[in-house]
Parts: structure tokens; C-alpha cells; sequence
DNA sequence: AACTATTTATAAGA
DNA sequence: TTCTTATAAATAGTT
């Protein structure tokens, strides 16, 4: 559109592109715009020029818009996706822990704190089907 | 640009409006193109149909473009982001309740394996600096 | 940054 | 839906 038909590859006279850039950029922006809004759409549209700047459009919050993409289309994993695992993982391995002191701790707990080593330790909970017994450590003596 | 002017707002006509949208995503999909050739850009075009079908064009690999457009130009925190703050701290504070928790039980375990009600109850080391002490239940006694 | 000749996109119709 | 075509819109090269 313009007085000459143009190739499609890149324009190497850096005045016409940068000036090419600025035109079909906004351009673009506006087409975005009006298929957002005639069509019921939505639009995410992210430029970075070649020196680095950036330019945005979007219909609704650019974040849903993206996450909305990752969700429907993403098969390759992102950063996110990556780090999001990492969490996981980690949530994986603290309820591990969790689960292995709960089973430790319903197999014995006891009423009273106790002093051990150099550290107080808190009672948790009177064990569970309990048939009695005593403990006895420096100096004192339990009863469960 | 066709036989009428077009108003900018929704086509209220659901056919009408599905064959602008499918023209006119063609179009916006071929101009980022263009765009990014011409003019070396980089862009990444997300476009959701209201029936929910999506369509892109990302001249780079999409995510990078994404993860590009979050560090230069996302300061405000998405929906998203908010609620990976959130599990952050999560996670922060159930490590730290687990390292609580293990500690408290790295004062005091024992060597041998115990019977307390119904559960098996593995032994997980031996204490440090236990001064010993003896321990009974269901007429067994443990010594640590 | 404007202008304008042309190309391109597309609205409405077939 | 796809093709056609008149017209609107975008824009390449110019000033």
C-alpha cells in the first residue's frame, strides 16, 4: 500500500525502517484495536522494536490474557512453568516430611514438655489408643 | 475498507461479526508478520475468539517474548503474580515449621524401633547428646 | 511531519 | 463457505 510494492524481507536502510517501523507499528496497534472491539476478542499484541523498545496492546489485562495462552495452548513448558515446578516439588517434599513427623509423633507423643538435650520440647498430643506407660529422663518421669 | 465504513463497536450480527472476525484476524496475523520482517521486530500476537478458540503469531519463541515484555515493561503485579506471592510465603512458612519440628525431634529419637499402639514406628537416629535414659512400653523397655 | 499515488484490506454481495 | 468487486484504509515514496 504506497507508491511501490514492497519485498518482504528486511528493509536494510535504517531510515526507511525505523520510519517503516513507526507507521506499520501503529498500524498495527489500531488493527488490534477495532478486531478487539468489533469482533468481541481478545487481543494481546507485544512489539519490541529493534532498539529495544517496547510497545503493547491489549483488550483485556495483558497477565490473564497471557496466562489464558499458557493455559489453552502452552505445551512447551515456560520459565514460569518451570519454576512453578520447582514449587511444586518442594510443597511435594515439605508434605513428605510432614507426613513422616505425623506418623512419628501419633506413635508417641506425650502430655508433658520435656527438656531434651538443650532444646524444650512441646507436647503435642496424648497418643492415640494409649494403653499407659512410663518414661523417664534425666531425672523426671512421664506417665502416657 | 470495503464497500462501507465500518462504526467502531461490536457487530451485533453473529454472523457477520464471525466472518469480520476470521478476515480480519487473518489480517492483523499477516501485518504482524510483515511487521516483524520488515522492520526486524520482535512480536507476539495472542487472539482469543469469543468462542474461545485461540490464534498467535510470536516472530521469536513466544515465551521468551512473554518473559521479555514481563522484565522490561511489567511493574504492576498480575493476579497471578499476587497469588505467587502468596504460596511463596506458604512455603516459606511451612519450611520453617518443619525445621522446627525436626529439630525438636533431632533432640530426642531413639535407636530402637518401638511399638506404639497399632504403628510400626521406625527409628530415625540416634540422639545427639543424650545423656541416656530408659523408656517402657507394653512391657518392653528402650534405652537412648 | 505532511502529502498523495498506489497498494492492500476488507464489507457487502453473489 | 469461498469468490468477487467496489470501496475504505494503510502506507511507500516524495516533499
Amino acid at each position: 500500500m504506497g507508491r511501490g510494492k514492497v519485498e518482504l524481507k528486511r528493509i536494510e536502510n535504517p531510515t526507511n525502517r525505523q520510519v517503516t517501523f513507526s507507521k506499520r507499528r501503529s498500524g498495527l496497534l489500531k488493527k488490534a484495536f477495532e478486531l478487539s472491539v468489533l469482533c468481541d476478542a481478545e487481543v494481546a499484541l507485544l512489539v519490541f522494536s529493534p532498539s529495544g523498545k517496547s510497545y503493547q496492546f491489549s483488550s483485556h489485562d495483558i497477565h490473564r490474557t497471557i496466562t489464558r495462552y499458557k493455559t489453552e495452548v502452552g505445551i512447551t513448558k515456560s520459565v514460569d512453568e518451570q519454576g512453578m515446578e520447582v514449587w511444586r516439588n518442594e510443597i511435594e517434599d515439605l508434605r513428605r516430611r510432614v507426613e513422616a513427623m505425623e506418623a512419628r509423633e501419633k506413635a508417641f507423643c506425650w502430655r508433658k514438655s520435656i527438656r531434651a538435650g538443650h532444646e524444650r520440647v512441646e507436647t503435642i498430643r496424648a497418643p492415640i489408643e494409649s494403653r499407659g506407660g512410663t518414661y523417664s529422663f534425666q531425672e523426671e518421669t512421664y506417665s502416657y
